[in-house]
DNA sequence: GTCTATATTAGGATAGAC
DNA sequence: GTCTATCCTAATATAGAC
């Protein structure tokens, strides 16, 4: 045994950072195994393929994902404290990991049926803050809309910026990416303002 | 020569197609040679290389992508015009062609160097239209902001949901695609709404 | 449990007939 | 210009020594 779970971490660690970078397609066992300091033939020994060495990092990376955004829906916050929170904690997420909503993303669109029973044992059930959504509208503290397109708005405003964040840069920063991260900062703010502004009756 | 033009363009076709759903590094050469009913061979014949192959496309995307929103920010368009037309215009090029912007986004994330000469040929100059923002702000048309954070709020709300449609669709819709894209059309006015909202003084 | 060396296979690329 | 057959390399996977 001696260094069986700390290697075990390890190639789990490195293996996340290549996948995440490349995708499963494109990322490279050989790359994995240097990340990670250890032998090639080791990845095999403790995970038996590529493919099985992915679905361990893709279901650790969704179920870490999906923990704060579960936890907010059913916190039972008011809306205004919802999107607060959801902005100020998405974005500082983000603004440390900015490339997983885009590899988890291209992954499922690759091949939703292929991941279609990781997803589902992760999903948040978000019919909680719905409801929350709703009863504001009828008493008349939020003006009405589709709660569903509050609730997209929300998740759009706070991570595009960092799925398109290649695209972004170059469009609006001319390609500065420290101008990026600071204007991000201000986000956790801007995007809650916004969002209330938009939704104040 | 005969059928050349009609081949040539008969592989790009299916060239993006495959690249799309795939990205670069999934697509198969045979299956792109399947998709277009010819003999693998035949791919190398006009285009060389997979490389060659997946530039002549990716070039081609991005141009097409751009185009319109050039179009929309050198127009001279109030704020409140520029935004109506932006989110009708993609949102409804969007439902037609929902895995565009994930295969540019995933590509530049893989690899922004190789790919920045095509990018920085193709971006659109948005300054005319921040300088428009910039302008009603002071004329108190619409509220104070960063035009920046507003132009990325417009590109988030109208891009984001197809970039992450499987996972939209999975939390918000149990899975049922056809009540995502109803959804959007609904969208395209539901969007310029919630901004013209959000920035009214 | 970790390494080096090797087997296996998939997939991009080419040769050559038609 | 299009095909079939083949080559060649890169990358996953395994065997076997330590």
């Amino acid at each position: 045994m001696s260094e069986s779970k700390n290697t075990e971490e390890a190639i789990l660690e490195a293996a996340q950072t290549v996948f995440i970078r490349k995708g499963m397609d494109g990322a490279r066992m050989q790359e994995i195994a240097d990340e990670a300091n250890i032998n090639k033939a080791l990845l095999h020994y403790y995970f038996r393929s590529k493919q099985k060495l992915f679905d361990a990092v893709f279901s650790k990376v969704l179920s870490g994902t999906f923990n704060e955004m579960r936890a907010i829906f059913q916190a039972g916050l008011s809306v205004e404290h919802a999107i607060k929170r959801f902005a100020d904690s998405y974005i500082d997420t983000l603004i440390k990991n900015p490339y997983i909503p885009e590899f988890v993303i291209h992954e499922l669109n690759k091949d939703p049926e292929a991941l279609k029973k990781t997803v589902s044992q992760n999903l948040p059930d978000i019919s909680p803050f719905l409801r929350t959504i709703q009863k504001e509208m009828e008493e008349g503290k939020i003006i009405r809309m589709e709660p569903k397109q509050l609730l997209m708005n929300t998740i759009s405003l706070c991570i595009f910026p960092f799925v398109g964040r290649p695209i972004i840069t170059q469009i609006l920063f001319e390609g500065d990416e420290q101008e990026f991260y600071q204007t991000m900062e201000r986000r956790k703010k801007d995007v809650s303002d916004f969002i209330l502004n938009a939704i104040k009756s």
